[in-house]
DNA sequence: CGCGCTTGTGACATTTTGTTACATTTTTTT
DNA sequence: AAAAAAATGTAACAAAATGTCACAAGCGCG
């Protein structure tokens, strides 16, 4: 096997770096830290990195100026956070050269998502950029805008999701006809490990069979499977 | 709370078969273990098993073939044994879709440390595109769609379905005009092995006769073996 | 600061499942 | 063939898991 990826988190907020590392190296990578840019270039010179998740958004520092730095003196691939979802921003961030981008606050499994991809085409190819792909999901009577993330049905009309909700279904969209644990979903979700007895994510469940449900009394798109967790069932449709 | 992993080693020496078996077991997993390709796609065949540990050095067999036609058809985790450590082989084991590959002479902690590694990325599902086999099948008067877990008469009423009676009535239609032991019944619908006095299979079958047989009293498709088991003496299509 | 929305938690009802007990059936023993 | 033993069928109960309501803590926003 290829030696563990070796990731270096930039990011001033000490939370943030802690929580994510301990999730990827929960995800076996390797993972350094950084509280700020000189502790990033450092930390650069001293070991082997192989990917950077690099915060634009610090006190003091100026986030896009590192990330052209280290792309004008290596070729390590770069992750950007940022707090804003603003347009502009992202295409700034792309045009510096980062190899993609996540908005604040993002699941942790979206990043490593994000990681895995990066670190494949980093492998391979030649350097293309990536959209955040954005599609169009319909199944049963809905149809799911996963940019926009929005829920319409047959005649137009939007059913408000909340961030949750939104992610509960995505969950089980990308993952149709499958038993999904509640640990899987709650990593899926939220990147978080359950607590003993927790049982958000059946109130999620019960949330969201109450909005996407003909009867949620008798669900059809979400079956309980009895101490397995949940299956979405019915064809999902990708456009 | 999850049942325990059951392995299942595949190799034509005696002595590691049992002494995999046997650390393995001490480590709290359940073990089957199989000498060849025949045996072990039987095993395969009537329990379910979590990952496999094969051999692929068999006199008479290919294990490389082994592996890619198991891969073929099913998902279930592979972890390649070889006994030489050429570069070219790992690379065609991985690639073949194995999911680690250890070099003979190994040490047996190094073996349950891949083995709890695959377990826990398996178990961390990627989302998926394609949709896992989706089958209809068809008995007697009933229809039952195995993705949306639904039991359906001749009339469109759909009967509902626990969990367990539905993976036991799942079990039964993939192996018609079988006998299955109580044993294999409770590993193939719950992952677990019986304990003394065991009688819950017994429980649901009544339960699920009660449910799909015309007349319970006296039942067609699921017969009893007396000292064996139960047969589903019915003939099942598929489409 | 309060207001509305979201989400996790505790509580309680309900459902599902395993266990026990006992009746019945099948096999073995005498 | 009768009796005893073993295995199975199933009702009744208990334990475990799930559904969901109500409530409170947290958060963004004016």
């Amino acid at each position: 096997m290829e030696p563990t990826p070796h990731i270096l988190i930039v990011d001033d907020h000490e939370e943030i770096r802690s929580l994510l590392a301990k999730y990827l190296r929960k995800h076996s990578y390797r993972v350094t830290t950084a509280e700020g840019g000189v502790a990033m270039k450092r930390t650069m010179q001293d070991s082997a990195i192989d990917l950077v998740v690099l915060d634009i958004m610090m006190p003091g520092e100026d986030g896009l100026s590192l990330c052209r730095n280290l792309r004008a003196s290596s070729d390590t691939p770069v992750i950007l956070l940022t707090a804003m979802a603003e347009e502009t921003d992202r295409v700034i961030g792309l045009e510096i050269g980062a190899d993609d981008y996540l908005t604040k606050p993002f699941n942790p499994r979206e990043l490593l998502a994000r990681i895995k991809a990066v670190l494949r085409r980093s492998h391979s190819l030649p350097p293309q950029r990536e959209k955040p792909e954005e599609s169009l999901l319909t199944f049963d009577r809905w149809r799911l805008n996963s940019a926009q993330r929005e829920l319409i049905d047959e005649a137009d009309v939007i059913t408000p999701l909340s961030t949750t909700e939104f992610a509960l279904l995505m969950a089980f969209l990308e993952r149709p006809n499958r038993v999904l644990s509640r640990d899987q979903l709650l990593d899926l979700t939220q990147g978080r490990e359950a607590k003993s007895f927790d049982r958000s994510i059946d109130n999620q469940v019960s949330r969201l069979r109450r909005k996407i449900e003909r009867d949620p009394k008798t669900p059809r798109l979400i079956k309980t499977v009895w101490g397995g967790g949940y299956s979405f069932t019915s064809d999902v449709e990708r456009s």
